[in-house]
RNA sequence: UGGGGUGUAGCCAAGUGGUAAGGCACCAGGUUCUGGCCCUGGCAUCCUGGGUUCAAAUCCUAGCACCCCAGCCA
């Protein structure tokens, strides 16, 4: 094992320092072994990234291993598509555990034998209690609570009924497990800590083996030192879990991994409970876990990320103890990072306006050579067919230009990327709505290419499509799913449903892109020139495209225009 | 008014007694066959008050604010 290189590019933190020290002390004999355990009761988000980046990742950088475990000690809410779902994530984020896909539920017999020796060694008893007698006796948050009357029951007795309940003598909520720690401690995870509940419900992986399931808090510890995690990263909330967490193990006299625990991701613009994601897709507010608006790692994947992007935005965002909430616009920029370098350029006008060449011969079709992706000389060029009637951007053209506006207006002459300069002499309207339908427009010969070197100064270049060769296509633009910033911000009596963004999804459906894109495979990226990136659908069919735009340019004139007004 | 945490710019975040990194956002300029990318510059009385010290974001002290915990959820 190593030290992790002094010249990494990533921002040191506090965990990095434990694992330093504990390296320099030999704490572990040199090892450094994570894991992430998720529950199998949901979709995975882009917080859960967070978590994935840094326990792979740490594990990576120190030469060390990381485990998939799955803590699935709750039947009820658990499924085998969450499973499926989540393995396939975490391997699409670019991460491999090898041969270390463990459960929780790999380990109900050894947790079940552990608890028999916690109660032979008086540390936990059978308590009759109801949920709700239970709850009374616990006590609040400034007062303690009261023993319960079954607290004392004699070891044999205790053993008798463990053993009842496993054998499913007694009916779900009859009767459940407990460590017998300090009903008076400040700490409430110390009250007596239920162990097992009796639940009569067929697990996903162990079926009906068992009626009694562990609580998360008495396997989650355990299931880390069975695996001899070294550091069991985990997010604050279960800060005040670890005390228990160690009694356990003291308890048990087994080998103790250390809990780290670190501030959850939010992002401002979305919400990130996996509840409130379930709400959105049963209540069919979005159309599934993947909806390329969801955080949702599936989301993000349908919307174009990359892999590389999140991995970069999880590193880039730090880890620390503070809560904190990240500008969405930083895993845009993160995006735009890596997609700028890779993504195809290719010519699609969204909203088309027709332009005619009046002094372009008839039938002639010009091949114009472009550049794939000017950050990327290796990805080479293609052609482009150029003919007398295109298609331009509806808003590249304004009969009456704004200041600063240097895009086409009648009598300005502009440059259509790789083609020809062009100028505007004629507008054609529709008689009736007075609706602009087409433009005449000259070009000029010299210019082929887009180039002149008579010293003109052109300011305006436009994206083109030749309209005998363009492919329509529908696009889906996408939006924040929220209107604010911090979505649980609502008035009395609202919810954070009340704030979504109702313009969220804008389906265009006749779009016409380039030729080139005929055979774009589903999932592929590139770059609209000038307006944004975007994948394929896996809704495209062979016969009409879908593109999903996954987040747009830089739009500085946008700025501009608004800042005039 | 119990316990556990956290307070460095609009946001994220380094900093571990020697005079406030970096990134996002924003603003200004340059460059440009994408109003993209790129480049340059701007942008902090370190929660507050006391104290220790030649020197404090860092140490001490008294406060304040915010987050988490009273599931047989994880």
């Amino acid at each position: 094992m190593k030290k992790a290189p002094a010249n990494s590019s990533a921002p040191t933190n506090f965990i990095r320092a434990i694992i330093d020290k504990d390296l320099e002390t030999n704490k572990y004999g040199g090892r450094v072994h994570t894991r992430f355990p998720p529950e199998p009761n949901g979709y995975l988000h882009i917080g859960h990234a967070k978590s994935i980046c840094l326990n792979f990742g740490l594990a990576q950088e120190y030469g060390g291993l990381c485990n998939l475990r799955f803590d699935d000690t709750n039947p009820i809410k658990e499924e085998q598509e969450y499973i499926d779902a989540i393995i396939e994530n975490v391997r699409w984020l670019g991460f491999d555990w090898q041969d270390r896909l463990y459960y929780a539920s790999d380990y109900f017999q050894q947790l079940y034998e552990w608890a028999i020796q916690l109660i032979e060694a008086g540390k936990a008893y059978v308590d009759d209690l109801s949920a709700d007698e239970i709850r009374e006796h616990r006590g609040t948050l400034t007062r303690p609570g009261k023993e319960s009357p079954y607290r004392n029951r004699s070891v044999e007795e205790n053993l008798d009924l463990f053993r009842r309940m496993k054998a499913g003598e007694f009916p779900d909520g009859s009767r459940v497990l407990r460590a017998k720690i300090d009903m008076a401690s400040p700490n409430l995870n110390m009250r007596d800590p239920v162990m097992y509940r009796i639940l009569h419900a067929a697990h996903h992986r162990t079926g009906d083996d068992w009626c009694i399931y562990p609580m998360y808090d008495w396997a989650h510890g355990q299931s880390d030192s069975i695996e001899k995690i070294t550091h069991s990263i985990c997010t604050l909330e279960f800060e005040d879990h670890r005390p228990l967490y160690n009694w356990f193990i003291e308890q048990l006299g087994v080998y103790a991994p250390q809990q780290i625990e670190f501030a959850r991701l939010n992002l401002t613009y979305t919400v990130m409970s996996k509840r409130k994601l379930l709400q959105l897709v049963q209540e069919g507010r979005v159309r599934g876990w993947d909806d390329p608006r969801m955080p949702t790692i599936a989301g993000l994947r349908r919307r174009g990320y990359t892999p590389e992007a999140i991995r970069d935005f999880a590193e880039r965002i730090g880890v620390a103890k503070a809560d904190s909430t990240v500008d969405i616009s930083f895993l845009e920029h993160c995006l735009r990072d890596d997609l700028n370098k890779r993504a195809p350029r290719v010519m699609a006008v969204l909203r088309p306006l027709k332009v005619v060449l009046v002094n372009y011969p008839e039938n002639q079709v010009e091949e114009m050579e472009a550049v794939n992706n000017p950050e990327d000389e290796s990805m080479g060029t293609r052609k482009l067919p150029f003919s007398r009637v295109l298609y331009i951007e509806r808003d590249d053209f304004r009969e009456d230009a704004p200041k600063k506006y240097h895009r086409l207006a009648p009598g300005k002459e502009v440059r259509l990327k790789h083609g020809y300069y062009i100028t505007c002499v004629d507008v054609v309207k529709d008689k009736d709505s007075g609706e602009i339908v087409e433009l005449h427009c000259t070009y000029d010969p010299k210019t082929r290419g887009g180039w002149s070197d008579d010293g003109r100064i052109v300011k305006g270049t436009l994206h083109w499509v030749s309209a005998a060769h363009a492919m329509p296509t529908e696009v889906r633009l996408y939006d924040h799913l929220f209107t604010k910033p911090d979505p649980e911000e609502v008035e009395e009596g609202k919810t954070f449903l009340d704030n979504i963004n109702p313009n969220s999804l804008e389906i265009i459906a006749d779009c016409m892109v380039e030729p080139s894109l005929a055979d774009a495979a589903p999932g592929s990226r590139c770059q609209f020139l000038r307006h944004g990136y975007f994948c394929v659908d896996p809704d495209s069919t062979r016969g009409k495209l879908v593109f999903n735009r996954t987040v747009s340019l830089k739009d500085s004139w946008a700025k501009i225009e608004k800042s005039e007004q």
